[in-house]
DNA sequence: TTGTATGCGTTATCAC
DNA sequence: GTGATAACGCATACAA
């Protein structure tokens, strides 16, 4: 265990002030290309890893993103993480995943914790969209984004899926195809998810002059009577690959009304 | 956007010094209920949340661990992290997740931001157990447990289930039973698990004194021919709930035969 | 029991 | 292009 080597011990080595050093780390350009070798060589060889705390303490700055998911094992919500995380990265960000397993607790204590680390911002799909956590934390100044939930008073930043156009889609492309009796497997109704998917489903035969009698729906009640792990977390087996991007112009998701979230 | 409240300022709106509310803090013990009351009370009410970055600096800990997973979207990575957090919050530790995805690219930027965050331990499913990135990390002081994985030298930290265990004890229960023609369902060999299994099981027959000739292996093959996302991501929907605990001491897994990792 | 003073490792502002 | 130096916000001896 090597006792700690700092900025200062780098530029020992370089025989250059730490100044330089921190400028070689943040501002490259700015440094002579000799004397950068030199120190990038003393970084190397003595192993040097920059302090994280000690860098944001003084920069105000995290480059560290978070995402709060309701359940880390929901491939809805992995899916989804996934396209945060590489959006992340492409941004210069990293993301941590914090998992608060549906658990109210939980949830307050991850979001205490990034308050804390002072993360740049926080993704969440929250236990409850109208908990007034949010409030302190974007006063604070930390940007809070909800991740397919809306507070009721739609007041608070958020994206979500609009399963009202993906079920309008899904519709509209049978009806094309020529097809007019039409099913929709698909529940709980109590799900607002399920809800949306249906009412689209349903524009999607009254654009087409059609009945709304031609659509069957057949609520699975999935959530409630499905047996094993699926049904004990919340979801069945499902593959949505789109992910949200913003409020403003919702992803469509053609296989929208197959996951339940 | 409040102006960051720091711990002078819930001082002064105290009327009490800095070091007291670093103690009502860190050491609610020493300091008179009477002061720490008023303390809190100002805490609670300028809203004073601790900046883990200034407390890190100083007082070298950090109260996070963190654990790498191969694939966020393997139900038996998010079944094993459910575990850790548990076991890390019990112990007053947070957890952050990361999630690899199988690229070495992004397992090493992670390793490297969580030694610059300096966390306190990290676990990891490796993508090359044999990598030389763990040796720098747990030179440097961070404890690395490899998950489910192991060097070839076995000169690591490593939790896994004990695959050949859980096979012997699947094939003793059937031949407990009764049964005496058994098939073993998996594949494929080249996973090491698998071939852990296939030889728990043949151990199992052997202690029973059944020829090896009772066992039939079924190699699906699943990996490589199982179609849709399960496939692609390298595993098959399964339950498996048994979490490992400690290496001396594996978790055995009646269901280990079902999961691919 | 509480206050004073110092330093953690880094970044940023200046002179040089 | 580079070096000295002052913060950043908190924890902790040590003094009161």
């Amino acid at each position: 265990m090597k006792p700690s080597v700092g900025i200062r011990d780098v530029a020992q080595h370089a025989g250059v002030s730490n100044a330089t050093v921190s400028n070689v780390l943040n501002r490259p350009d700015v440094v002579a290309p000799a004397t950068r070798q030199r120190v990038l060589a003393a970084i190397a060889q003595l192993g040097f890893v920059r302090n994280e705390s000690a860098r944001q303490l003084r920069a105000g700055r995290s480059r560290v993103l978070a995402y709060v998911v309701l359940d880390a094992a929901n491939p809805f919500f992995t899916d989804v993480a996934r396209g945060v995380e590489d959006a992340a990265r492409e941004a210069g960000f990293a993301l941590f995943l914090c998992n608060s397993a549906s658990d109210d607790g939980r949830e307050r204590e991850y979001l205490e914790l990034l308050h804390e680390q002072r993360v740049e911002g926080i993704l969440i799909t929250p236990v409850d969209a109208d908990s007034a956590r949010f409030a302190e934390l974007v006063n604070r100044g930390t940007p809070v984004v909800l991740v397919d939930r809306e507070t009721t008073d739609g007041t608070r930043c958020s994206v979500a899926v609009d399963d009202v156009l993906g079920g309008e889609l899904a519709v509209t492309h049978l009806i094309e195809n020529g097809h007019t009796r039409i099913a929709m497997v698909g529940g709980p109704m109590s799900i607002q998810q399920v809800r949306d998917r249906h009412e689209g489903a349903l524009r999607a035969l009254a654009n087409a002059g059609l009945p709304a009698g031609a659509l069957t729906v057949l609520d699975t009640k999935g959530l409630q009577v499905a047996e094993g792990r699926g049904a004990e977390r919340g979801w069945l087996a499902c593959p949505p690959r789109a992910v949200p991007r913003r409020r403003s112009a919702p992803t469509t998701c053609s296989r929208s009304a197959c996951c339940s979230r």
